[in-house]
DNA sequence: CTGAAAGCGCTTACAG
DNA sequence: CTGAAAGCGCTTACAG
């Protein structure tokens, strides 16, 4: 590959003048410019990003560490990530930690290793010593989604709260009484949050939460499964089962089904996070949407801002209520059956 | 962030020293070697992948250029690619073209800059001069489901045809005679080949494939709804259609329900290429399903063999007819009933 | 076994 | 406006 040695050579002119042309500076002659732009055509050089970013020290690369790439929630973060970084001039890196906090560690670690101007990470768990350090160290970080309590990072995230109210409601108004959950890793803020929001809507209801009705995932679709057919399995099973992500809600699917039951007749379900095929699964499912490609884009600009030296702050969005007829009532308007995602 | 300096200073010995012990290069004294690891250790010292990068020529990174990572198969493709070049020492960079042949330039041009050790790309479109290129220039390349004819690099993929064969079949024994399909960008070969082993088979089976019956899409939701309502507006719609991807088929599906029809009754559908959901949909969706993770993990090898100067071949899979309800039928057997993906 | 030195491909004060 | 030179953080012959 031609370095910028040959295109001075081919151009006549020195490499600081190369430099200069390639990055826009303005004191170089036209002379020189079209000469040095002749020779970079003719060579088809192409400036190493490596030794830019050696010398410069920075890489105009983000880093993106998400619990689980499958799961579509995260694919549309990651999609919305990438898509502000290019418009802002960074690239991004995705980590996937599949929920495992050895393999967030290894990609946290990695992008570290190259040195990339900032990270963004939806953590895992509740936070290792390297993220600690990291978090306290000098890379501009900002949490997505999840977030690790009493570390000075800004949070971009849905509050969900409101939503599982509503939730509980629709539930309620509908005469489910026996609610379960499926909860998200306790260690994981979306996880805790989640079930406290629900735990406070089913008092608020005067509604009990029996322990047994309280399941714990790992917000993947194997443990859905597993949850549900415990549920399935208790003498006085739930009327209506809340998966905490649309994984376990998968799983729960899948457990329903392969007992002959049907959703919603022998047993409602509701998910968060929503996604497109809910509108075309058997039924449709009812699931709290998160505003996720608004999550990705400010999750950016914020961590743009943290790296170029301006101020940022967290941002709070709010997640909503999608009624569909899992839970035992028909569409009550003609909007809800669109893809939301 | 310590450098190898600093570590030097602190272990009282030369950079060079620092460095053989940090790549386990074999003459270094015992001594040494300990001061060195308790000064890395003390100082928190991690290597600056950049500089090694710089130096060695070598990135030990892959790029992994994909049309869409919102569709489930290239999702978990990219998954699959993943875990496989970290097993191999790799790291990868997914660049996400979104079927958009300037995105995909935009992608490959940035991967280069960044010097990756090599190239893994599922093209767009027929290529691009920069693709044509990089193929023809010194960075290791191969192709994962879909390739460009005449281009000298290895490929990776599933062979569809006696699946498509076995679908014709399995929709002619249901007693249906009028299909239409909803083919893919015919620049690309996925696309162009799938309607091909379609045409094959409508001819083997005596249908006729009249041109109304052809929709032409572009492997994105938004067209496999668009031709699905030309097929609607027919005076005589087709019997059943065959989406030659999963998201065409959520298209179709929307576009489906939007008429108040149903699936098989009113008309079958079926998809290329198998995902999760298609387990859950109403009706549970007849599909190609393709042995992905398998696919992506032979890429690496095949990729990582090129770069470590090792040759490597092209390798085919078979693809094989998930049947599911969505035709028409009942599930032939329970294990149809499961996910497959 | 160890260190001094060169060099990877750039950028950027510094002098002119 | 331009070039010579230093230096980013490493690795690796070369000499000892």
């Amino acid at each position: 590959m031609a370095s910028i040695k040959d295109v001075a050579a081919e151009a006549g002119v020195s490499v600081a003048t190369v430099s200069r042309v390639l990055n826009d500076h303005p004191s170089v002659s036209e002379d020189a410019r079209t000469r040095v732009l002749t020779a970079v055509e003719a060579l088809g050089y192409r400036p190493n990003a490596v030794a830019r970013s050696l010398r410069t020290d920075q890489t105009h690369t983000l880093g993106l560490v998400i619990s689980d790439v499958m799961n579509p929630y995260f694919t549309e973060l990651a999609r919305s990530v990438e898509e502000e970084a290019r418009a802002l001039g960074y690239s991004v890196i995705i980590g996937n930690a599949d929920e495992r906090p050895d393999l967030q560690d290894h990609h946290v670690r990695t992008l570290l290793d190259r040195r990339i101007d900032g990270l963004l990470v939806s953590p895992t768990d509740g936070g290792s010593p390297l993220m600690l350090g990291t978090a306290r160290g000098g890379t501009p970080m900002v949490f997505v989604d999840r977030w690790i309590p009493g570390v000075d990072v800004p949070v971009v995230r849905a509050d969900g709260r409101a939503a599982v109210r509503d939730l509980v409601a629709h539930l309620h108004g509908l005469g489910h009484r026996r609610l379960a959950i499926i909860a998200g890793p306790a260690a994981t803020t979306t996880g805790s949050e989640r079930i406290e929001a629900f735990r406070e809507a089913m008092a608020e209801y005067g509604l009990p939460l029996p322990d047994a009705y309280i399941g714990q995932g790992d917000f993947q679709a194997e443990s859905g499964r597993r949850v549900t057919e415990g549920f399935l399995d208790l003498p006085e099973p739930p009327e209506a089962v809340f998966a905490t992500d649309n994984l376990m809600a998968l799983g729960a699917l899948d457990a329903i089904r392969a007992r002959g039951l049907r959703v919603p007749d022998d047993i409602a379900l509701a998910a968060f996070d929503d996604i497109r095929w809910f509108v075309h699964t058997d039924p449709p499912i009812t699931a709290i949407a998160q505003p996720t490609g608004e999550l990705g884009r400010a999750a950016v600009r914020a961590l743009v801002d943290r790296i170029e030296g301006r101020t940022s702050r967290s941002v709070t969005l709010p997640a909503r209520l999608v009624v569909r007829r899992s839970c035992g009532e028909a569409a009550s308007s003609p909007k809800d059956l669109r893809s939301t995602t």
